[in-house]
DNA sequence: AACAGTTGGTTCCTATTTGGAACTTATAGT
DNA sequence: ACTATAAGTTCCAAATAGGAACCAACTGTT
């Protein structure tokens, strides 16, 4: 199966990967993140080649992630914006940061550190379930397949 | 730059995806997550090539996320477990198939469900800091850089 | 008027990586 | 002797990426 096709599949996960699992692509939604807007700052900072960068801007654009808005005419000039749908993309790239600062820091530490506004403590962010607030470890999840894909998702083992 | 010098960069998001961030590698680890744990049976769900699955898995094993391990001798073979490292980036798996379960859906809904086995509810997962059990929303997070990258790593803006 | 600068790309060529299929190694079972 | 199993490796054509130059549509400067 070729990589293009991935969105093919009924799973979730791949689907998303289809839209943001490319190479580059979660680099570009750091800088987004970031409040980076504009083609020449996205490629001045990732050092990504050019074609490559107007390929991952357009799938993104495509998928829903970003939103492609002209700042000023004459001459028409636009900027990538993250939609609704791209910033609950969030907690992913916390918990990818977060992953990195733990286990792949040099010697002079992590480049940034993110606070917690309300409690002013370096974040360090957790799953919480949102009906009862508990935290949530992979233990504590129950998977379920649907019906319609019966046996074609889980491990039967 | 070539995307093979990512893990030169500070940035921990970018060390990151040096190690999980190329195409297939993160449905290996939903694989993993689900309990896969050889060659054959990654190479058969996944529908990749066997030198890519053989690339990734080795990748992956050098980086500290899975663990290569003998679990029979004459004829020796291998499979693939993922360490303490490895698990931890169960959030992130979490959070994108979250995502995809959301916005990507067809008409016959989301493959699987996940169920949050204390409540009962379907899982709905959230950001939570760890210090005050708040719930972490983008806005609440201030990002603060590392004096040793002064200038480098936030965007002037 | 001529020229350089800005922004957001596209085009070209070469080098690397991928997809697909066949092959290998070491062994067990029939 | 033959077949099957498991975990890869090897081969080749096709697609993609890296690097650099080029382009279009302006604005601002000399």
């Amino acid at each position: 199966m070729r990589w293009q096709d991935i969105d093919q599949q009924p799973c979730s996960l791949a689907r998303t990967l289809a839209i943001i699992g490319d190479n580059w692509t979660l680099l570009v939604l750091r800088d987004c993140f970031m409040g980076v807007r504009r083609f020449d700052d996205f490629q001045e900072r990732l050092g990504v080649t050019r074609h490559v960068l107007s390929d991952r801007l357009r799938k993104l654009t495509e998928g829903g992630v970003l939103d492609k808005v002209a700042y000023q005419e004459r001459p028409l000039r636009h900027e990538y914006r993250l939609t609704a749908m791209g910033k609950e993309l969030y907690p992913v790239i916390v918990h990818l940061a977060q992953w990195g600062d733990k286990h792949l820091a040099g010697e002079h530490g992590a480049p940034l550190t993110r606070y917690h506004r309300q409690c002013g403590e370096p974040l360090e962010a957790q799953l919480q379930c949102s009906h009862c607030g508990d935290v949530v470890k992979p233990s504590d999840i129950r998977v379920e397949e649907n019906p319609y894909w019966a046996g074609q998702i889980l491990v039967n083992s």
